[in-house]
DNA sequence: TGATGGTGTCAAGGATCTTCAACAAGAACG
DNA sequence: CGTTCTTGTTGAAGATCCTTGACACCATCA
């Protein structure tokens, strides 16, 4: 059912890092049992005893799961097939989401009046850039800021500190791409790119 | 200990799905109680039972826990500067053309009524994508059409022959990126991306 | 008003996961 | 050879998950 060999990934993982199932278990506060029962797939594990186990290895559950791949490669997506991955108040709507390997993270992003990436500036690795389709939006890269409106775009290195904020009355919608994706699943959204 | 809430999560992606706990818990072949007790963090589902639910949303479990976790270049490209590669026909304006090491094109296109690619498919490496903002355009990938319009988007490797058509009587607004950066500089183009 | 159909919640018990404790197999050592 | 340490496996008991079958709440409608 599961389509994906939770013990053989986690044996994977495990063997990688030269563990045996007792340390593992023992650093992930479960028993051995666990473990040999997960990896022969005699159980299906709950949650909260995969996420004990992964945190120890270290391994996120999202990393776990990569490359659990779709049949077929998705190409067109209806608008009401964009992964939204907004918080309530930003809206992200985020295309072709569960492509396992993609080189870019497209995305349909819309700013209500006041929002915000957040105080804290994002950075992070790769690139990313993209155009204002409509609205204003006051975008903060490096020491610089700038208001950009309909047409406008920018494009810089993800890793100088930034930040997107609608200080204006109205929604922006704007269309960006980032590479490597930073959304590569559609997670709830921390931040934009 | 989750770190993460799992309960939230999925209350939020089946509520976006406008869906009651009855309905998913039946597309997913589980019991409503059982949608209600994760949703309020009750117990910690197994990995089986969240593997059925989030097959009936649908979602991948990886997309499901993302974001657990966790030079002087131009950044801001006025309307205006934005690179126009058109060909007196379509119209693309380009994202930080003059960028010397950038992994992504960016592109801002227009395409009248009867603009075309050409009948020759393009073909080439990399991947694209795109969100359509207005209009209407028909978009030919392998052996598959399809009527793209506003809000919609694709995604697609390059390497399958594709074309661009706007069969409609209005123009066709779209923006796109595609990796690695196919246009260069504002060498004429000879084709899409 | 009562009837109906929708929603989410919850107790009890059956089903499944997890632990405890034992076991067997292999390697290292004297 | 036996002792000791390690490894992964497994039966039975305990803990947790999942279902059954209610229940209360809120709509709509006659």
């Amino acid at each position: 059912m599961s389509g994906f060999d939770v013990g053989a990934r986690l044996k994977q993982l495990r063997v990688q890092r030269d563990l045996s199932q007792r340390e593992l278990a023992k650093r992930a506060g479960v028993t051995n049992s666990t473990i040999s029962l997960i990896e022969q797939n005699s159980v299906s594990p709950s949650v909260s005893s995969l996420k004990k186990i992964l945190d120890a290895l270290p391994v996120t559950i999202s990393e776990f799961f990569a490359g659990e791949q779709l049949s077929r490669e998705q190409v067109f997506y209806r608008a009401s097939e964009l992964t939204e991955i907004g918080d309530g108040i930003l809206s992200w709507r985020l295309v072709g989401a569960r492509r396992p390997n993609r080189r870019m993270s497209i995305l349909h992003e819309r700013y209500p009046p006041g929002a915000d990436t957040g105080e804290d500036m994002l950075e992070h690795d790769g690139e990313e850039g993209g155009v204002i389709i409509s609205g204003t939006i006051e975008l903060t890269v490096g020491g610089d800021v700038q208001l950009l409106t309909a047409g406008d775009a920018y494009y810089f290195d993800s890793r100088l500190p930034h930040r997107f904020r609608n200080v204006s009355d109205s929604e922006c919608v704007i269309v960006s791409a980032n590479n490597p994706p930073s959304f590569s699943d559609g997670g709830n959204a921390q931040h934009h790119a």
